[in-house]
RNA sequence: GCGAGGGUAGGUAAGCCAGGCCAAAACCGGCGGACUUAAGAUCCGUUCUCGCAGGAGUCCGUGGGUUCGAAUCCCACCCCUCGCACCA
């Protein structure tokens, strides 16, 4: 019997599969699932591994059922980031430098070819090919491309080309964060500073102002009717310039803010703040008010000016309250224009009172704000001094005024962060942009939205519990900006100065794969978007390319599209994974649509998450050689169900080692010895040998891979230490051992391929152990009785020897007391009772039971407790076969005595004269030590 | 902050939806033993507390509640993970 040698099974199988899981139509069904494809900028780590490998397992188990399996993988390779780490190579950064030089280890010569971003992606596209063989991948590479084919450019164009004649791509404006010393938006990801930074929508109220306006940026429109004056900083020097060919006085700050928001702005004069304050300015809403100093206005806030509303805004209130307390602007009163639960006719004053603030620069300020905007916001009302507005709730009349303004008295929108200090990684300062010319996926669309409700409603989603994610994140996702300036990609195909964004490129490259590998073969110039219609759609009558041809790869896209499941992490459901479902159904027919999706959990590290970046990652290629691709491949699909977040640690995978090294050796054990006759216990292992296939079979029709593992490992070493004991002085060669090895090593496959399919070949068949045929449950040769039996021993050995620990006598022998059948008959009265409160009351109608008195009614007490503490499915079984237990214990005594190591009596407990043996129960002997 | 999911014995984790089979599966780790020159592997026992007869007590994030009965149902609180976008 050879050793298990992980490292010459890898090398003897893993150049030949390849070509062994490539996929072509045929007559059988097919299954066809495919994963989010990498994005190979690194080297791959565990946690890589187990994105790939769950669904092999899933794949290979399929195929065992001779189901047509397709597996096929490509490479992401679109977009910005590449480019940044090309970019920081070439410049020699040292911290770039150091990941890909001593973490991923690429050597030195193609190191310093990475100045060239394709470079690194075919690098790390081909090092990413190479580990998933070592992993066992079943994968159809024929099909494999990357996504700057011009191939895949060309399908992409086709796609687009639809998107915007079903108008689900539009021109649109948007507010996006804007580095204008990079002179690009930024995403989340780009920010040194102010990550969270979210994008307001302000209302700029214009006050007339000596010929001129004086914008007010405001979130509380409504407000207007209770301004009592205006803030000015007397410090600021502001600018006079034409807005939108108005004249304006803003400050500096707003004035470059409002000009990357699509304004013209053109800066006319200045006057100072000085200059302003103490001058009128007026709004039709709320009449003629002054204009107040303030040196809390902050230039880079809004406009730079500020509407004052003291009755509503503690702010405004405390700082018109300490220049009154000068003796300042007494004419000034607060004007209320919002009832709020809660709070006095002045809710600004309440609530600082109530705080016991006494100063503006109180840091409680901020809170204070919040509390008053919160609480008029929920359940504050209009109050009749607001024109049309009054009596509407505070939420209504928000909405309805912005509207307002902005039709009919000239306001226009600004958006600013809700926190300051927004800064680019480049160390710029971000600012909002308006982007125009920008093209949309208009995810907002009311009706695609519903499209996609109704789909994911259709989908099979494992589990369960993520299908309310996915409607939330339809229901919350907006316009996507499905277009860039910069980065690789397909460049949009009615405006050819724009790039796909990389998200948006591959959302239906599911349905390429099943004609990659044709399509790969044809001059790009001639893939139009007829060629694509004929394929996807079958119809029109290009003629770039023959007819047969086409028609084949038809063909084949119809044999395996839709696709059955798609596997992914749990982080791209609320873009990737949602999105293609949108792509689908616009552009996709109503039966190519997704049909399931299976989501995954995070990887941890030693309970860290595992991050390139920050060094916390174990390569996959790394524990390969470790390990061997067998054991990681059963730990990381062992350790926790796919949609559970795993753990690596080492400690834990060497484990995993042990266990399979542990079924090599049971195994080749089971092959080399000679074949014996049979015994009884034989149809007991072969009969728990169907339960365990039925249920590791419908784990794994369920994706639990860990349940599976757990029957197909645990629950069959489980029965075979069992048998193993029943029969400790026979060799494990009998016809049971060798049926058992040969369903084993099949349950087995799709997780340790490479130790099966040695085994399978040392079995003596022919073939690939990843086509053999799924073990499937017979069940002829299960034998209830023997079953019971077996587990009658089991829970007598326990019982006797739980109590041999606790006495602190040495044992001398073993009396066995087995119950008379009258208890017998107790214990079905009362297993078959529906209401249990009246099962002694059925015992006692029993005339024979009846007879036997006080005797016949503490039996029902005991029994009833008993059976209390059974499970339901063995109290039936024990109901329904009527062991025979004297006949039970006695075959087995030989076992027994080897088991407690004395003698052991087996005896009827009626008539013994033993007072313990009254306590025997069936299922549940007396037991007398001596 | 908002949205989704989750907290079970030393670790991973099943059970929870359909309350009583639950002192709570399984695996790992720990401890003791057998085998061995030894280590490893393997096997046996043990791993909340108490108990010289198969039993009792306490326990499933915290605090309440419903129920004859709660890890499981309800409420509140605390903590953790993921997502919150123009980026893979």
């Amino acid at each position: 019997m050879a050793e298990w040698d992980i490292q010459k099974l890898e090398e003897k199988y893993r150049d030949t599969w390849p070509e062994m899981f490539e996929a072509d139509p045929d007559e059988r069904e097919k299954f066809y699932l495919n994963v989010a494809f990498p994005y190979p900028s690194g080297a791959m780590h565990v946690g890589h591994g187990r994105t790939y490998i769950v669904p092999d397992v899933i794949a290979r188990f399929w195929r065992m059922q001779d189901k047509n399996v397709l597996f096929p993988m490509a490479f992401h390779v679109t977009g910005t980031p590449v480019i940044g780490i090309s970019r920081r190579i070439a410049k020699g950064d040292p911290e770039t430098v150091r990941l890909y030089r001593d973490l991923y280890r690429v050597p030195e010569d193609v190191l310093a070819r990475f100045d060239d971003p394709m470079t690194i992606v075919e690098y790390f596209a081909r090092d990413y090919e190479r580990i998933m063989q070592r992993c066992g991948l079943s994968i159809d590479w024929r099909r494999r491309f990357i996504t700057v084919n011009p191939q895949y450019s060309k399908y992409i164009e086709w796609q687009y080309a639809h998107l915007k004649e079903g108008e689900h791509v539009v021109k649109g404006v948007h507010p996006v964060k804007y580095c204008p010393s990079c002179d690009n938006p930024v995403g989340d990801h780009d920010l040194m500073e102010g990550e969270k930074a979210e994008i307001m929508k302000f209302t700029l109220i214009l006050f007339e102002w000596q010929g001129a306006k004086i914008p007010c940026a405001t979130l509380r429109p409504e407000t207007i009717y209770g301004v009592t004056n205006l803030w000015a900083n007397p410090e600021v020097t502001y600018l006079r310039a034409n807005v939108d060919g108005e004249k304006w006085i803003l400050s500096r700050e707003a004035a470059y803010k409002l000009e990357m928001q699509d304004h013209t702005v053109e800066v006319t004069g200045e006057v100072s703040g000085a200059e302003i304050v103490g001058s009128k300015a007026s709004h039709p809403l709320c009449g003629e008010v002054p204009v107040l100093p303030a040196a809390f206005v902050d230039p880079d806030v809004g406009s730079g000016l500020v509407m004052s509303v003291p009755a509503h805004a503690p702010f405004d209130y405390i700082a018109l309250r300490d220049l009154q307390e000068q003796g300042k602007f007494t004419e000034v009163e607060p004007v209320a224009i919002i009832k709020s639960e809660g709070y006095g006719e002045i809710p600004a004053k309440d609530a600082i009172e109530r705080a016991g603030i006494t100063h503006q620069l109180d840091p409680r300020m901020d809170e204070v704000t919040r509390e008053v905007y919160g609480a008029e916001l929920l359940h504050g009302t209009l109050l009749a001094n607001c024109g049309d507005q009054a009596s509407k709730p505070v939420k209504q009349a928000r909405d309805d005024v912005a509207a307002l303004m902005l039709e009919d008295y000239g306001s226009k929108v600004m958006f600013e962060f809700d926190t300051q200090n927004v800064v680019c990684r480049c160390g710029g300062r971000v600012y909002v942009k308006i982007l125009h010319d920008q093209w949309f996926l208009q995810y907002s669309d009311p009706i695609w939205k519903a499209q996609v409700h109704e789909q994911i409603n259709e989908m099979e989603i494992v589990p369960q519990e993520v299908r309310a994610e996915f409607d939330r994140t339809v229901d919350w996702l907006k316009d996507w900006a499905c277009t860039r300036r910069v980065g690789l990609g397909t460049k949009l195909p009615w405006d050819q100065n724009w790039i796909i964004e990389p998200l948006s490129d591959s959302t239906l490259y599911m349905a390429f794969y099943t004609i990659a590998h044709h399509i790969k073969k044809i001059d790009p110039e001639k893939l139009t978007p007829e060629v694509f219609d004929y394929i996807i759609y079958g119809t029109g009558n290009p003629t770039t390319v023959p007819r047969e041809t086409l028609d084949a790869i038809r063909a084949e896209f119809l044999y395996w599209y839709p696709y059955n499941y798609r596997f992914s992490a749990k982080d791209l459901i609320s873009n990737h994974l949602t999105f293609q479902l949108f792509h689908h159904r616009a552009v996709m027919e109503e039966d190519k649509q997704p049909q399931g999706m299976v989501i995954f959990g995070m990887g941890l590290l030693n309970g860290a998450k595992m991050s390139s970046s920050k060094g916390n990652v174990v390569l996959l290629d790394d524990a390969l050689n470790e390990f061997g691709p067998d054991t990681v491949r059963m730990f990381l699909v062992g350790s926790a169900e796919p949609w559970q977040d795993f753990d690596w640690r080492n400690e834990l995978v060497i484990g995993a080692k042990k266990q399979i090294e542990r079924f090599w050796n049971t195994v080749s054990e089971g092959i080399a010895v000679e074949e014996n006759d049979g015994r009884e216990i034989d149809g007991w292992l072969i009969s728990r040998l169907q339960h365990r296939i039925e249920h590791t079979t419908t784990a794994l029709q369920n994706f639990q891979t860990r349940q599976a593992l757990q029957e197909a490992f645990f629950g069959i070493e489980a029965d075979l230490k069992w048998y193993r004991r029943r029969l400790p002085t026979i060799a494990p060669g009998s016809a049971a051992i060798k049926e058992l090895c040969s369903v084993w090593v099949r349950l087995l496959a799709p997780v340790v391929p490479y130790t099966s399919e040695e085994l399978w070949h040392q079995l003596g068949h022919e073939g690939s152990v990843a086509f053999a045929p799924w073990p499937v449950a017979d069940a002829a040769k299960i034998d209830e009785k023997t079953e019971l039996a077996e587990e009658f021993l089991a829970r007598t050995v326990e019982d006797i020897e739980s109590i041999v620990r606790i006495i602190q006598m040495e044992p001398r022998a073993v009396n066995l007391y087995v119950a008379p059948a009258w208890k017998r008959q107790v214990f079905s009265i009362i297993a078959g009772a529906a209401d249990p409160k009246k099962a002694i009351k059925l015992v006692m109608a029993d005339e024979d039971l009846r007879s036997r008195g006080k005797e016949a009614a503490d039996a029902a007490k005991q029994v009833t407790k008993f059976i209390h503490r059974l499970p339901p499915e063995l109290v039936e079984n024990v109901t329904a076969h009527d062991l025979d237990e004297m006949a039970v214990l006695t075959a087995a005594q030989e076992f027994l005595e080897r088991e407690v190591k004395v003698p052991v009596r087996i005896l009827e407990a009626e008539g013994s004269g033993e007072v313990k043996a009254d306590t025997a129960l069936p299922f549940k002997p007396a037991i007398v030590i001596e």
